[in-house]
DNA sequence: AGACGCTTGTGAACGTATGCACAAAGTTGC
DNA sequence: GCAACTTTGTGCATACGTTCACAAGCGTCT
């Protein structure tokens, strides 16, 4: 299954949640696609990878179309995660209630720092980093999510690997290896930032650019 | 320039700022395309979009380059933000040190909620999503970051771009559709993980299915 | 039963992005 | 001043992703 269409497949799925719980049965491509915000062909051909689930002249059942999706994804399993690095970001990340709604389950907060041990986050004890090893091999932790400042990713991340973790999710500005084998994904706000300023840039060139063009077609019109 | 390009172009700037505080003056493309995580090829076809700013048989200026791509991207200005939502995310967003550190200034934050009006944020007083039309105008506000609930994230794009906000970071799990000329970007944690979830099912699928071919050997070796 | 209308699933064309490989252009050393 | 070496900038082949367009399939209505 190409990449792109794994990227998308989360889309569809909220699409169709939302579609259930407003009692929708049954969803034609072009519909949903409105939903997810994608084109329909797009739609039909990523659905095409699951197999062939809809009916033509009707469309897709909706409730059988969502299961299908977890089950492709994986989210029929819980999935257990540890934060690391509960600062700013750590504490809004392990307050949010949207994880646990869509399979994961976080299941152990630490940080490297002294001060922050013991604190109860969200229902949660902040262990200390040393004890990541035992954490994730005792919960059963596949998935972790690096909160830390960016000088303390690369090695945070190391030690993920080594206790066994073998996806991150990494928030912070820096670029870390990992060995084949393990899934690296970033978020990275700032660049998302700076793409919008890049694009924001140019639109307002693009109308100071317009400006002299009305200029010169004003100056032609007093010229003419 | 390719959209593709210009999302790596932050990238190049952080691994330039990393040399330059480094001390390092001058970088080959093998070098900087190492810091940033990229192939040395695609680094350079992406910087000759900016022109040829390199020295064949020596590489890049770090400073020089760096100061290309602020300039590209539109980074010599400061852009004013407004975060709307200041909850568990907003809180962390308006906390963090590294968005000022990198063009961008929170100018204003707004929530709808009574009880956090004049809150103090961060060093900015909470404001109500009312006054956002002349917050926005006030402050010349080009970019907004919405931390709201999902539901209440297409009627504050709309508000923002009301206002005038031509660019938008949306943190909100929910498609939202915007008017040509307004740009609109997501960020979708949930997405993330189950992107991960996706691949590690697949790893532990195949992990299984190496488990199996290994017990038919197995068995081969025992009827051979 | 057959005709009609709707929607899926997919072949094919197009566009974008990546990475190789190398000529061109510079530096260094003698 | 020339030869040897290094590194850029880019033409080209390949891979990947998107979109169009339509035949095939399903339900419905007469
Ligand atoms: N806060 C945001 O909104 C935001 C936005 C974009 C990016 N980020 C990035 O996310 C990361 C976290 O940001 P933050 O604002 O929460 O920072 P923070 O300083 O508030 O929190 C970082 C936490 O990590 C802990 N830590 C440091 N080294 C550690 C280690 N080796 N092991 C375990 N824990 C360790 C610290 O004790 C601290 O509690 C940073 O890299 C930041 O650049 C944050
Ligand atoms: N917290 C996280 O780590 C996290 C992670 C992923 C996604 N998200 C998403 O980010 C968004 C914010 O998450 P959160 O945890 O901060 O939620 P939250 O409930 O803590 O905060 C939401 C804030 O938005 C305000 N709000 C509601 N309607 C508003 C409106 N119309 N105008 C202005 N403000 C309004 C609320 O008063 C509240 O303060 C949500 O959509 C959530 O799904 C959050």
């Amino acid at each position: 299954m190409p990449e792109a269409t794994v990227a998308r497949l989360p889309l569809y799925l909220r699409a169709l949640t939302n579609l259930a719980e407003r009692g929708v049965a049954t969803v034609s491509s072009e519909e949903l696609a409105a939903s997810a915000g994608v084109n329909s062909a797009k739609l039909r051909k990523d659905l095409s990878y699951l197999g062939s689930y809809g009916t033509r002249g009707v469309g897709y059942e909706v409730d059988f179309l969502r299961h299908q999706i977890t089950r492709e994804i994986g989210l029929t399993q819980d999935w257990a995660v540890v934060i690391v690095g509960i600062g700013n970001l750590g504490h809004a990340l392990a307050n949010y209630g949207g994880f646990a709604s869509r399979g994961f389950r976080i299941a152990a907060l630490v940080d490297a720092d002294p001060s922050r041990l013991g604190e109860e986050v969200a229902g949660l004890n902040v262990r200390h980093a040393d004890e990541l090893e035992q954490i994730v091999q005792d919960l059963g932790i596949a998935i972790g999510v690096v909160a830390t400042p960016a000088r303390a990713a690369q090695l945070v991340c190391d030690r993920l690997v080594a206790a066994g973790v073998t996806s991150i999710l990494n928030f912070a500005p820096a670029i870390v290896q990992v060995p084949e084998g393990v899934d690296l994904r970033k978020v990275d706000l700032s660049t998302e930032l700076q793409i919008l300023a890049y694009h924001e840039q140019r639109k307002n060139g693009a109308a100071l650019a317009l400006t002299a063009e009305q200029a010169a077609e004003l100056a032609e019109a007093v010229n003419g």
